[in-house]
Parts: structure tokens; C-alpha cells; sequence
DNA sequence: CTGTTAGCGCTTTCAG
DNA sequence: CTGAAAGCGCTAACAG
């Protein structure tokens, strides 16, 4: 191995000029830097990132947390995002370093042991919750995290799209290109922030364009009421759904009771991976990748980023995007 | 922070005693292991992994290496495996480092800095792929690693399903519970090793039921062909599918053409993350995180298990599930 | 602008 | 069975 002292050697100077060249020091002349590098260039060196961590008391690492339990299907793209995390992380020299658990205990031990012991101190939270222990943590510990999504405390930060806006744009779509005249708002039964969102923007374009338009829950425990309530509602002609999987779970649920009526939908997240469906099957695509670099831009703007420095969020934008179907 | 030394001090012992004691070794009396043990307990001690790395030479930390291209979507699939591989290794204490990348040079790069870089020695991939530069790089480098799905080379370490066994029990409970007779294999146009092996599986049975079956492949691509098949084969009334999604889009397809009649299915992954589906769909659930669970045991062997310190895979069991459809 | 020295927290020879 | 001392690779006072 070829440590920083093999190119002090080679360079002719001392293992700290050596370092502070490395690390464009401004105290070191242009001269000296320019040789030093050239030579730790030529001679394939590559810092140790452990003697550096240990040096520095701070891990080139950031810590990307999930949330528990699986059954957040709200957040569908995570591969995505830590792509785009990565992406960033690499360029800065960081790596991705992940706490993941089945509870939410054994999820903080997983983070404390990486603030603790990791000496980790820039954090990613790719979900947002009230109460959440994590999140309490590292404030209370004063460590730098930006959340993904709406935050639940008033000077956390955070990355998001536009919910409302993006419910606007949804709505918009179904009424003016699929000239949809009798919309619904389909929606899990969890209430969650950007569900209200999102049926804000539908409900002002609705208004707007003077339809009638109404709002539905739909889960697997209330199967009775929703096919009764499609049944009482022959005039739904399309839809707007926070999300792909519960479109297409209410598009069955219509197909059943009319088989040949067409329904045209708009759903969130680009769920699937395949052109899958027959009807007019669209998706406000949110842009995970982006969300992931954003994440990252913010979680390092104290340092980097001056001009962004006093934000606290970032906002992704989205773009409706179309399944090629059957 | 607290350190060995400290410990040391309050034991009464010097600090290369306190370290050997805290590593459980021989060469230290029991006593003092106790004592030194019951002191660091009690003052609350959390060995600091960067200085560990540095003198051990090797991080504390397993590299898991993504596939390039997103295309390979299966979400919570990637998710239950993390979620598997995160729970053994926090037992040993160590943490979880991802490697992903849009090109397959950068993420040969990220991988080779966490190698030089971060001394990072045991690695996971979650692929496997002929001419892979991720894997030629760690086997030239002898480093251990394990991978999920088929080893493209003769002595890899990899965890599977036991894809032939799959495509059997796939087969008799379509066959058998489902009593469907006339049924058909769905696969990708990719000619996936874990396709060809499921079909064989399928074959078997079909074989030795004296049923009248077929295969197709479905993608986005041949969209004629395959609404031509259905409508030239009204008596399928069956399917397994490599995939949940690819099933549901052949359901598409089929009830397209036949709106009245019913298709049984038998997928894989339990992809959907709610209850989605008119008609019988059932999905073989291959457990990913015991896949993630048992790729760490594996990765550890050589220190571990003897017992299984010979194998050079795994194999994980799966079942039918079923998803409660409307 | 550069060098000397010390030290981050831990492990490991080498002595005893 | 235990201790003293050296060192992993790097950075940061402190001098000059």
C-alpha cells in the first residue's frame, strides 16, 4: 500500500505539506501542490479512508435510513432514490452506509451505533413520521438530516415535490387530454399529508371546470362499499389515484361491474415496470433520481452551497408520464 | 468519548489487557476478562470502528452491490433482502455499504474504492451476470463474495431458490387446486437461467398430468402476437408467470379478448403490496429476506460454520401465497 | 510557505 | 497471564 509518506518522500517534502497539498491547503505555494499531485497521481495513490475518518473524528459516510416495516408502499421507488443519493455521495467521496430494521428500536441502535461508533454525521431519512425516534435523535444530538417527504417538525430538512401542484397537473390531464367529465379522487385509507395535498389540487381544477367530482378510500377492507359505490356511480368516466398500485386496484374493481366501459386514470409514482394495462393508464412520474441527488445537495448546502445555505427544503419537480398500454 | 484507556485505568489494567480482555482472548484469565467487561458495560464503552479498521486493516462493513439499470425493478423484493442482510450483520457488528451506479464502470469504481479505499473484504451482489467486471474485480482482488440468484462461475458463493422445485409446486397448485387443464407458461424474452429452470418445473408436471401445455414469451414488443395466441388458444385457462407483473399483463391481454372468462395465476415474487386482482392470482413467495439472511451466513462462513464452511450455496425454500383479490 | 512533533483509538509484537 | 512500546495512515498544532 501507498501511503502519503511513500509521496513526501518522492516529492521531497514533509508528510504534512504532502497531506495540505493533497487537500488544497492555502497555505501550501501553487508550485507544491501542482508537484505533489502529479506525483500521487503517478504513483496510484489513494487515501486510507479509515486513517482519515480516525484523524478527522467524522466518517466520509452518510447514513440513509429506512423505514420500518415494508409496508410503506407509498414510497415504491427506493431503489431509485439511493441512485441518486450515490450519485452525488460519490462525487463528495462519501459512501452509502444503510439502517434498516423491523423495529423501530432496533432501527435507532442501527443509527446509534452509526453516529456512535461510525462517527457518521449526515443523515438521510427516506420516509417522515411524527414521533419518530430516529429523527429525535439526531436532533438531539444536533447532526445534520434532511427527510424525504413533508417534515414533521417545523425547522427539519426536508426534499418533496409540489403536492398540490402535482394534483393540479394530474387533474388537469384527466380533464383536458383524456376529456374526462365526471372525475374521483382515489385514495388509501391512511390520510396521509401529501394524499391531502394531491386532492387539493384536484379538488381546485374540479371547482374550476365546474364537473362534479367526488373522493373515495379504498382498501382491501372495504371492498363492500367501494363496488357499491362504483355501482351507484355509473357516470365515473375517470380517475385520479395517489397512487399506481391503488388505480389499478379500483380500475379491477370497475371492469368488474362494467366490463365494457372505458375508465381513464391517472396515478402517481410509475409503479410499474412493464407497459401493463388496457384503458388510458397514466402515472405523474416524481422523479425519484432527482429526489435522491436534491436529498443530497441540501445535506451538504452548509458547506458547499452559500447561495442555498438558508433553505431548509428543495422541491422536485413532476411530469405526467404514460404506460404504453395493451 | 470513552476509551479504552479509560476502561483500563478504572480496571486497573493496562490498556492492551483491556483490549484483549474486550476481544475475549485466551491468553487472558477469565477474572479479568469479567471485570474488564463489567466496567466497560457499566461506563457505558463503544469501540470507536474507524480506529478499530485502521489497526485491523479491514472496515467493518460489507459491500452490497446493486445491479446497473433500474429496469431490474422489483422493489420490495431489493427491499426484504437488505432488510434480511441488515439483521445478521448488525449481530456482528457490522454496518451495510451500497454500491450503485447507472454505468457499470462507475459502479466498478465505487466498488474498487471501497476495496482500496474503505478495506472493505467481503461483498454481496444482487445479481449475477456473465462477464461481470464487479466480479472478475473480486475474485482477481480474493475477496469473498456471495451472490443472489445463478453464479455465473464454477466456485462462486451464491444463495438461490431452488427454481426447478419452484416451477413444480407452481405447476401442481395450479394444477391441483386451481384445476386448471389447459396451461401455459409465461416468460420474459430475456431467456433468464431462473426462467429456464422454472419451466422445466412446469414441464414435469404437466407432463406426468397429461395435460395439453405451451410457453410463451411477453413483452412490451410482441403485442400482436401474443393477443393472436389467446385468441387462437380460447382453452387456456391457466397460467404460471416468471413474474406478478407479467402475469397481470397477459391477464390484461386475455381478458381483453375473453371479458367473461376467467384465467387462474400462478406468479412470482409476491410483487403487488396490496390485494390488486379480480380472478385467481396467486404468487410463489421465494422469501427474499431469508435470501439476505442466509447470504450473510454464507459470507461468514469461513469463520463461523464450520459445519458449512465446505458449501458453496444456500438454498432458500418458497411457497404458494395468495393475494385476496376483490 | 514548510517541517517537526504529537496524537486520533485501537491492536500487537515483544518482554517479562 | 500481563505490561510497555510501537505503529496503523493521516492531520493539525506549533515553530520557524
Amino acid at each position: 500500500m501507498i501511503t502519503i509518506r511513500d509521496i513526501a518522500k518522492k516529492a521531497g517534502v514533509s508528510a504534512s505539506t504532502a497531506s495540505r497539498a493533497l487537500n488544497n491547503n492555502s497555505r501550501i505555494s501553487e508550485t507544491t501542490i501542482k508537484k505533489v499531485k502529479k506525483i500521487a497521481d503517478e504513483m496510484g495513490y489513494l487515501p486510507d479512508y479509515n486513517a482519515k475518518n480516525l484523524t478527522n473524528g467524522e466518517a466520509n459516510a452518510v447514513g440513509v435510513v429506512f423505514p420500518v416495516g415494508s409496508e410503506t408502499a407509498s414510497n415504491p421507488f427506493f431503489i431509485n432514490i439511493l441512485s441518486g443519493i450515490n450519485s452525488e455521495l460519490v462525487k463528495r467521496q462519501y459512501s452509502l452506509s444503510v439502517a434498516i430494521d423491523n423495529t423501530e428500536s432496533g432501527l435507532l441502535d442501527n443509527v446509534r451505533s452509526m453516529v456512535l461508533q461510525g462517527k457518521i454525521k449526515r443523515f438521510i431519512l427516506l420516509y417522515s413520521k411524527l414521533n419518530d425516534a430516529v429523527s429525535a435523535f439526531l436532533r438531539k444530538s444536533k447532526l445534520r438530516f434532511v427527510v424525504i417527504g413533508q417534515p414533521t417538525s417545523k425547522d427539519d430538512f426536508y426534499v418533496d415535490n409540489n403536492n398540490v401542484e402535482a394534483g393540479i397537473t394530474a387533474t388537469e390531464f384527466l380533464l383536458k387530454n383524456l376529456h374526462v367529465k365526471n372525475p374521483l379522487f382515489v385514495e388509501s385509507t391512511s390520510n396521509w399529508t401529501y394524499e391531502q395535498q394531491r386532492y387539493q389540487g384536484f379538488k381546485k381544477v374540479s371547482n374550476e371546470s365546474l364537473v362534479d367530482f367526488d373522493k373515495i378510500q379504498v382498501s382491501s377492507k372495504n371492498i363492500e362499499k367501494i363496488e357499491e359505490f362504483i355501482f351507484d356511480n355509473p357516470q365515473i368516466d375517470g380517475i385520479v389515484s395517489t397512487d399506481d398500485f391503488r388505480g389499478l386496484r379500483f380500475l379491477n374493481h370497475f371492469k368488474k361491474i362494467y366490463p365494457k366501459k372505458n375508465l381513464s386514470i391517472v396515478g402517481f409514482n410509475k409503479s410499474f415496470p412493464i407497459a401493463l394495462i388496457q384503458s388510458d393508464f397514466h402515472s405523474i412520474d416524481v422523479f425519484p433520481e432527482q429526489m435522491g441527488i436534491k436529498t443530497v445537495i441540501l445535506l451538504f448546502s452548509d458547506r458547499e452551497n452559500p447561495e442555498i445555505n438558508l433553505k431548509r427544503h428543495l422541491i422536485v419537480s413532476h411530469q405526467v408520464s404514460t404506460y404504453n398500454g395493451v
